[in-house]
DNA sequence: TTGAATAGTGTTATCGATAACAAAATGCAG
DNA sequence: CTGCATTTTGTTATCGATAACACTATTCAA
């Protein structure tokens, strides 16, 4: 047997920050014991425990998590993909999340889709690859390889704000097709008849578009349709409705004249309305407006404002519960309607 | 020599998504060279490279960047800790961030404080303990545990959106005492002398409280004071102002009427810019208003808000764009001003 | 033709933890 | 005091990649 003397090698550099081993050596233990002291795990005799603490006290020792997941093949980290942090509403689901996911141990990381397929697709892929625990989506229509992806994972999948029958694994979010019809009804029960609309890219913002897609069924049902609508390719907020206001007025054929107008989110409407208080129309006798989200600032307005309230944040937090609950090995739900919530405002 | 026979043992489970070895197995290559392909490091022959190529494809393998980290000891998340969501400023700022961070293939890991010093310093070693390539944190105090743990770290620290002339690494933000000396000038030169003040807790809140600080420094350069202030220990935001001006300006001594009043930040101001509109106070006639941020809300109200704006995106973009040069070897500045800007408005 | 430089690929040790099993220490009934 | 159950602690292999170096095949100037 030829025996192999090892080549000597610059050792790597090492972190910094210790590393068990450092800190077992010091307390005169083995790395198991530190382990189990850091993870509160099996037992451990109650001095040596708090011998090994104060070493690691003293020592400043940061363990890695990047050695222990990778070991254990299990991280306390969640990917949660937005399409965007500009509308109010996704940081409002998020925090929903981050509160969740707080409270359980777990740490959010996030990426931002910017209403777009192909880069969500891109970043799920980007973040499966730290092996996250579990992942959040938003909405629930997908690339084709990102669908892919998500299938395959065995980690627990999140597909919320919106709703669907068939959801990857498990779904939280409400009916849009169905508020946009609530709301459709809500306005024609009030008597007006000349509704146009005004929003963001419907194809961009798939939840806006099934809105419109129910407001426009609703109408139909009671023999209506939308006299002017203008849809605008540009990120949706206060200012799209403040600056397109005017376009979409100037849009209305000769000799008609809208009576209400349907906003893709309440952030627009309000925008509308700063207009309308700006130019001297009032709201809702020369002209009626509608929303979507609830958000504080439309029922801050003088006149409230019409709309639906999203419950966002509890969508965010129930995805986060869900999550978490299936790492513990239960079986929340797969289909799950938060439900929303007409609020009368006064607008129309 | 004994000879030991490795004790059967029952392999831990993989995760599914294929490791190196099987790839560098099914492509009869070795693994380095798979982690060539993959990495575009060193020289792969072309040939070898378009085989490798096509074997990851078929097998849908996922690398895993939990052993690559480990391994490389370099990773490609950015800690990232702000004090909330539900203040837009801060998902402003994060979008600069992560707009700068993609470009350079980057991931952002996000804490949320909660205004907490104690939380701050949980998060910080918590996400500390993934060794993040770098990590940006929100103003310029911390806990002491969490100085030191920053201090300490060899990776980039930016603290964004104040400034101090001895940050802990490197420092971007903007002077809000001197924003808010400047906006306390710019009341006083309109003629504005009993200035009242309502805003959100300024020890939480740091930067506020320099703003505050700031804004009673030159009233009382110029001979004046602040004539009433109220402080509420609630989330900032629209709300705030919209349900406490009233209290404010309940609180106005016998005899006076406040001429002005200067708000923690754009939020507040817009809510209460709302309770003048429903009240039938005039602005600025019967009474002046001031913010602090540039938000699109208050640049859409029907008179808009006098107030500074922080270059809110910028600070983000620039804090993430440090970080990565630092990673790249380069030496950006230790301390940038990024200045701000006073914008008339119409509400002063 | 030759030898040095370069390109391409492979080998071995290691990153810093945890899983699974093994062994030692301890407690306690009989 | 003995022997078995229970606690507590240790040993070894492994997680899935990359660093550092070693080696082989080419290229090309002299």
């Amino acid at each position: 047997m030829s025996e192999k003397k090892p080549v000597k090698r610059r050792t790597r550099r090492s972190q910094g920050s210790g590393t068990l081993s450092e800190v077992a050596q010091a307390a005169q233990v083995s790395e198991m014991t530190v382990s189990r002291v850091l993870r509160r795990k099996d037992k451990v005799a109650d001095k040596t425990r708090d011998h090994v603490l104060k070493v690691i006290q003293d020592l400043g020792y940061v363990p890695n998590r990047l050695a222990g997941a990778l070991a254990s093949s299990s991280s306390n980290q969640l990917a949660v993909i937005i399409p965007s942090l500009r509308n109010i509403v996704f940081p409002e689901v998020l925090s929903g999340i981050t509160d969740r996911l707080d409270e359980a141990g777990y740490q959010a990381v996030i990426g931002i889709s910017d209403y777009n397929q192909e880069r969500e697709a891109s970043l799920i892929e980007a973040m499966m690859s730290w092996r996250p625990a579990g992942i959040i989506v938003t909405n629930t229509r997908h690339s084709e390889q990102a669908t892919k992806v998500l299938r395959v994972t065995k980690s627990p999948v999140v597909e919320m704000m919106d709703l669907t029958g068939s959801p990857i694994d498990m779904c939280v979010g409400l009916d849009h097709h169905k508020a946009g019809r609530e709301m459709a009804r809500h306005l024609v029960a009030k008597g007006y008849r000349n509704i146009g609309y005004l929003g963001c890219d419907l194809i961009k913002d798939a939840a806006a578009g099934k809105r419109y897609a129910g407001f426009c069924d609703a109408l139909r049902d009671a023999g209506l349709c939308i006299a002017t609508s203008l849809t605008v390719d540009e990120p949706s907020g206060v200012g799209l409705g403040r600056h397109h206001m005017s376009a979409l007025l100037a849009k209305v054929p000769q000799g008609q004249k809208l009576d209400a107008v349907y906003f893709s989110n309440d952030a627009v409407a309000v925008g509308a309305q700063m207009y309308c208080m700006a130019e001297d129309i009032r709201t809702p006798e020369d002209l009626a407006l509608a929303g979507f989200s609830g958000l504080e600032i439309g029922q801050a307005m003088p006149i409230p404002l019409t709309t639906i309230r999203s419950k966002r944040y509890h969508v965010g937090w129930l995805s986060a519960d869900y999550v978490v609950r299936r790492l513990r090995g239960e079986d929340p739900p797969r289909v799950t309607d938060a439900g929303f919530e007409l609020i009368e405002g006064a607008t129309a």
